[in-house]
RNA sequence: GGGGGAUUAGCUCAGUUGGCUAGAGCGUUUGGCUGGCAGCCAAAAGGUCAUCGGUUCGACUCCGAUAUUCUCCA
């Protein structure tokens, strides 16, 4: 006791605080003495599982662990893992930065048993770390403890009740509800009891006109829950059923920022310092105050807070976009834009300066802050302008929307297309509305917005049943880096309905179909039995570590012995790709720097496509260096080396290229040609000179500072040059088989246009005669320059016969016949003086003169044309004609 | 993955129920004014109305497909 308040006087004075780095770095630091392995974050974009598009909770980077998918090197690990939430239970995007405490992106401390300690251990030390090392205060602690349920007929949880019990006092215990002390993964997956720590910070007299117990879960700021301490025993089944795992987890996560918070003595978590260094640098760029406003302090939280969600998955690898994560990302971004330009008032691009800020306060913490820098300041800066464009479009549309608006209520469906088509952010039209007295039908849009959501839903439901388990998987279940057949049993499948009808899943005990991963599509081919029926395998992907080969019927014994047969044509095309865009990579950061890193990544059987960031165009000269330097790496017939299990560290030092954003375990695969050595799962050839020949097709840019090399290799290019010799050939035979095809197609184009001109002059010419000609047919009648006539014109020449004699007077009235392919055509022209003067209508003309030839037509008063079939009626029609002016 | 919009001169965009032989501003070229420049005035050049197909007497306009792009939803 002594010596803890000894250690509270010399080193924690009470006006300084831990800061957060010493925060972060004592949890792990504790969970480690205490047998635990710290293990890196796992990167908050996730890849290989179809039901996340981010880590929202510390449990995702094991959930293969929990399902029992694979088995985990430690049976105690303990990490900081960044989460981003946009939806939730408490969490909509919307939300953030309103109140103190809630957040995009976050970090969330966890030490987690697999199989290893459970209620006991994990009530203790949680307990010791708050009220020991941390020394929070025990009178501002609560606990919760799960009730129980009777729809899932769960009992109260008596063990962690007593376990609680014997520590904390009795009334400080809460028995919460399946809501808030039940958790789950999803609908189905590993699930349980879990028991929460509350903190309670709010001042002694708030505490005296309400007791803290009665706040907890009540969504007060300053009665919050910091850890979630969740026992996992159950597996909930698709049809809603629990059943007991074979073994018991533990899995909890305390919010990094509130811990903060508490022990920073701060009243929200934008005070400590995990957000200061951030408000100061936005106050500066943007010249505004924190605390002296409401609405600008809210515009400075979301901008705190998203300006960190977003950088840090732009460092992952995950860029703004129309779909997807990236359309997320987009979102958040786009959000923080928006309230700065209406609260903070920045008509100009600022967020992209945050990120130094950010890079220096959490480099450290993680590296690919600091690394992927540059990179997030550009695609940020970027985002920023092409918003702040597509605001100032918006505005101007929203004036037209209010002028044509009758009345002072604007219509929910302009305000919704204003939004859903042009991306106008529907509550700075409502702000705007209502500045201008105006009132926003809200009913209106959301039910518009509503049907929207349920278009959208309806086209993504897919309905997984449970997995019918047959066998075991081998722990070595991917063969297919050296077979591409096998004989395989089904160990489980199941049924999967979608939109586009229903589907089966298979899982094999080993396998030697490529799972889609890495960018390298997954592998094709089938299933045989000895009895000779044949299961097509369509796709195949991986979902939480599981091999997953998709098909569209089930065989008719699932439980017998099939030959698996990779599609090997395609199979071998790809991994000339494969290995192509690793050349690619290599020769990139040759020719352009070592700023060169790859962001994305498609190898087909057809082509592939590379993505990578590099700040402007390349140059026709710098693509033919690149193309140099792959093809003298295929004429030098480097062979692969392989090397499957080699330490991570180990390969980073001989130089292996690792991805941002991508998770890698303690043992990974390097794939070397020469120089070239890369972390990657992907297959490829034996040797560079499978790959024939490298060609690039296309670059271009995806975004700022990230560009897209496209190309092929092999067989490819041997038909993309043929194709390409046989187009030059072709045009060589159509220019008489010229040795300069440029040249001659040059001279064809001056020539076609010269030609052009002179046929123009020609025919202005010979309608200028034809025009005299008939002029001087036209006959006075009434008053009344009139003509009738067949010409042996098209349906522009008569036009233009017809409008040229029409500038010759103002008392023309003419009816044009001619003939064209077997039909007749009958032209209108009244001059407009006429038609006002006398009533008359060239289109009712030609509607009524139109029955002799059998058509209709219509048109202007002064210009009218109808067409018909029968030309054998023109006659008729032009001796009809003079009756209109009779 | 599903929905909505856009694509017209070098650039930014108009084009009303299908019919004014497709317009504006900026830019370009030429000429003029001015001592020179900035500038002003005048004139001209510049368009397969994204591509292909359909409906129609007639399509920039309507319909279908494709491409590119923006945007919302999942």
């Amino acid at each position: 006791m002594f010596s803890h308040l000894q250690h509270l006087i010399i080193f924690r004075p009470f006006f300084c605080p831990m800061k957060s780095q010493e925060i972060r770095s004592k949890y792990l630091e504790f969970f480690k003495s205490n047998a635990h392995t710290i293990v890196p974050s796992a990167p908050m974009v996730i890849k290989d599982d179809p039901t996340l598009m981010f880590t929202n909770a510390g449990m995702n980077q094991f959930k293969e662990y929990f399902l029992g998918n694979s088995l985990p090197k430690s049976t105690r690990m303990t990490d900081t893992q960044k989460c981003l939430r946009v939806s939730g239970k408490h969490n909509d995007l919307e939300e953030v930065g309103m109140d103190t405490y809630h957040h995009t992106m976050f970090e969330m401390l966890g030490n987690w048993s697999f199989g290893d300690y459970f209620k006991k251990e994990a009530i203790h030390w949680a307990w010791e770390l708050l009220t020991e090392v941390f020394k929070i205060d025990k009178n501002i602690l609560y606990v919760s403890v799960f009730e129980g349920s009777s729809d899932d007929n769960l009992e109260l949880d008596k063990e962690a009740l007593e376990l609680w019990k014997a520590i904390v006092p009795e009334d400080r215990i809460i028995l919460g509800n399946k809501k808030d002390n039940f958790w789950e993964m999803g609908d189905q997956g590993p699930c349980g009891p879990s028991s929460e720590i509350h903190v309670d910070i709010r001042s002694e007299e708030e505490k005296a006109k309400v007791p803290g117990r009665d706040l907890v879960n009540a969504d007060h700021p300053q009665v919050v829950e910091i850890w979630n301490l969740v026992f996992m025993e159950f597996n909930r089944k698709a049809d809603g059923s629990l059943e007991k795992l074979p073994a018991k987890h533990v899995d909890t996560g305390m919010g990094f920022e509130r811990l903060c918070m508490v022990l920073q003595h701060k009243k929200s978590n934008y005070d400590t310092d995990v957000f200061t260094p951030i408000i100061s640098e936005i106050e500066k760029v943007t010249s505004s105050k924190y605390g002296k406003s409401e609405k600008t302090d809210i515009a400075i939280r979301v901008i705190a807070d998203h300006v960190r969600a977003v950088t840090f998955s732009i460092a992952d690898g995950q860029l703004p976009s129309n779909t997807g994560a990236g359309y997320v990302i987009r979102r958040i971004l786009r959000r923080a834009i928006r309230y700065g330009f209406t609260f903070l008032n920045t008509k100009e691009p600022f967020i992209y300066k945050l990120v130094d800020t950010l890079s220096t306060q959490m480099g450290e913490t993680f590296p690919e802050l600091k690394s992927q820098k540059n990179l997030c300041k550009n695609v940020i800066k970027e985002e920023e302008q092409s918003f702040l464009r597509t605001l100032d479009q918006g505005l101007i549309l929203l004036e037209n929307i209010i002028e044509k608006t009758e009345g002072k209520t604007v219509s929910g469906k302009k305000a919704f297309e204003l939004y859903d088509t042009f991306g106008f952010p529907i509550d700075l039209t409502a702000l705007i509305l209502r500045e201008r007295g105006y009132k926003l039908n809200e009913e209106e849009f959301n039910s518009e917005l509503q049907k929207q959501k349920v278009r959208s839903r309806a086209a993504s439901v897919i309905i997984a049943g449970d997995w019918q388990i047959l066998g075991e998987e081998e722990s070595q279940n991917f063969i297919g880096y050296d077979e591409l057949l096998a004989d395989v049993k089904i160990t489980r499948f199941r049924k999967v309905a979608g939109q586009k009808g229903e589907l089966f899943q298979i899982v094999l005990d080993k396998t030697p179909f490529y799972p889609e991963g890495g960018g390298q599509v997954g592998d094709k081919g089938y299933l045989k039995s000895s009895d000779g029926e044949m299961i097509k395998i369509t796709d195949t992907k991986k979902e939480n570590n599981l091999i997953i080969h998709f098909t569209k019927n089930l065989p008719k014994d699932p439980s017998a012995t099939f030959k698996a047969v990779v599609d090997s044509k395609k199979r071998i095309l790809t991994q000339a790709n494969h290995s192509a865009t690793h050349l690619l990579h290599q020769a990139l950061r040759n020719v352009l720097g070592e700023h060169v890193e790859q962001k994305g990544s498609m190898v087909s059987s057809e082509h592939l496509r590379f993505d990578f960031s590099h700040f402007s165009k390349l140059t026709a000269v710098e693509i033919d260096e690149v193309e140099n330097f792959v093809n003298e790496r295929i004429r030098e017939k480097l062979p692969l080396i392989e090397q499957r299990d080699l330490e991570y560290k180990q390969a980073i030092k001989q130089g292996a290229i690792a991805l941002f954003g991508e998770k890698y375990g303690d043992s990974v695969r390097a794939i070397r040609f020469g120089n070239s050595m890369e972390l990657c799962g992907g297959t490829h050839v034996q040797n560079t000179a499978d790959i024939w020949y490298f060609k690039i097709i296309s670059e271009g840019a995806v975004a700022a500072g990230i560009r897209r090399i496209e190309a092929i290799t092999g067989d490819a290019v041997k038909a993309y040059f043929s194709g390409q010799t046989e187009t030059l050939n072709e045009i060589r035979a159509e220019l008489k088989n010229t040795k300069t095809p440029v040249k001659a197609i040059h001279s064809l184009q001056e020539e076609n246009a010269a030609l052009k001109k002179q046929v123009e002059a020609l025919l202005r010419e010979k309608a200028k005669n034809l025009k005299n000609e008939l002029k001087n047919e036209l006959n006075n009648i009434n008053g009344i320059e009139f003509l009738a006539k067949k010409v042996d014109l098209d349906a522009s020449g008569v036009k233009d016969l017809a409008f040229q004699l029409g500038e010759t007077g103002n008392n023309l009235f003419l009816l044009l016949a001619s003939e064209q392919d077997g039909k007749a055509l009958l032209s209108c022209y009244i001059s407009k003086e006429l038609v006002a003067e006398r009533d008359l209508d060239a289109g009712k003309v030609v509607r009524e003169l139109g029955k002799y030839i059998q058509g209709g037509g219509g048109g202007q008063p002064f210009f009218a044309t109808a067409g018909g079939k029968n030309p054998a009626g023109i006659n008729e029609a032009l001796e009809k004609a003079i009756t209109y002016i009779e």
